[in-house]
DNA sequence: TTTTGTGCAAAGATTTTGCATCCCC
DNA sequence: GGGGATGCAAAATCTTTGCACAAAA
């Protein structure tokens, strides 16, 4: 389905297909979530002569033609993953720093009620709660 | 509370109390939620000489003591707030960056399924959702 | 006086920009 | 062939670190 359907969003738009474009967007693809850098590391892996700034344009492109997203994990770099069907809201542990997922529908009442009362759209595809995973809570009951 | 309470801190760890550090905190609890750049400024209105390394360095001391927490909004730099009794969810926008704020209560149902059925504790005074403001909502609707 | 804290400058890390060249269409 | 895309290098941010001096206790 993505292969395909890049090439038609870029084309659609007077852009072009590249082999750059195609690899960035696997690698998304691949590695779930994904800071630049990361995605950087798995395209060199197949083409060499890939540099950091036409992730950092790419990224910002897909990201447009919305085939990805981005969310701000705790830490400093933002990481990308795919739009979608996948979906999910990312439960990033303070302590230990593992990234766990929940199902964005789970969002949905509360959605629809700031949609309602306050006319905030909440992109429920794009969040993350931060807090303690299970192995790191237990002990200090709060 | 938080003046005295920041020398009770600090003396129980042996640290010291400083103008840097009363003036920084007093920005942060002044300013609702600001990055470190604009507690700079905040400050240097009061104290001119404050090197933005001070800043940086008591950001992270007081978020140790406790006394404030610190958010990622979608773009660049982490913003900082008071810790404790205000807690708010920053409702940011994507298209024009406004931040608002809703009752972290709202959370409350599905913090607490979450730690039901999964064992996450959600810090629901640390929680960000992206989307669209009233006004930049408008008209796309998607 | 002693030890912590601060300012300054420089180093790091990350992300962006300008420009010449490359190559998709 | 033409205009968008890429690579390279340099700039722009943002954040951290080392060290000498200042200041709290």
């Amino acid at each position: 389905m993505s292969e395909s359907s890049l090439a038609e969003l870029l084309r659609a738009r007077g852009l072009r297909l590249t082999a750059q474009r195609q690899l960035i967007l696997q690698a998304v693809l691949d590695l779930g979530h994904a800071t630049p850098e990361q995605v950087h590391n798995a395209v060199r892996e197949v083409a060499a002569g890939v540099n950091i700034t036409t992730i950092y344009r790419t990224l910002e492109l897909l990201e447009r033609l919305g085939l990805v997203t981005h969310t701000h994990l705790s830490h400093g770099s933002p990481t990308y993953h795919a739009a979608g069907e996948d979906q999910h809201v990312h439960l990033v542990c303070r302590e230990c720093g593992a990234i766990d997922e929940m199902d964005p529908e789970l969002l949905r009442p509360l959605a629809d009620q700031l949609a309602r009362e306050r006319g905030f759209r909440v992109d429920i595809g794009h969040v993350s709660f931060f807090g303690l995973c299970e192995r790191c809570g237990n002990g200090d009951q709060k």
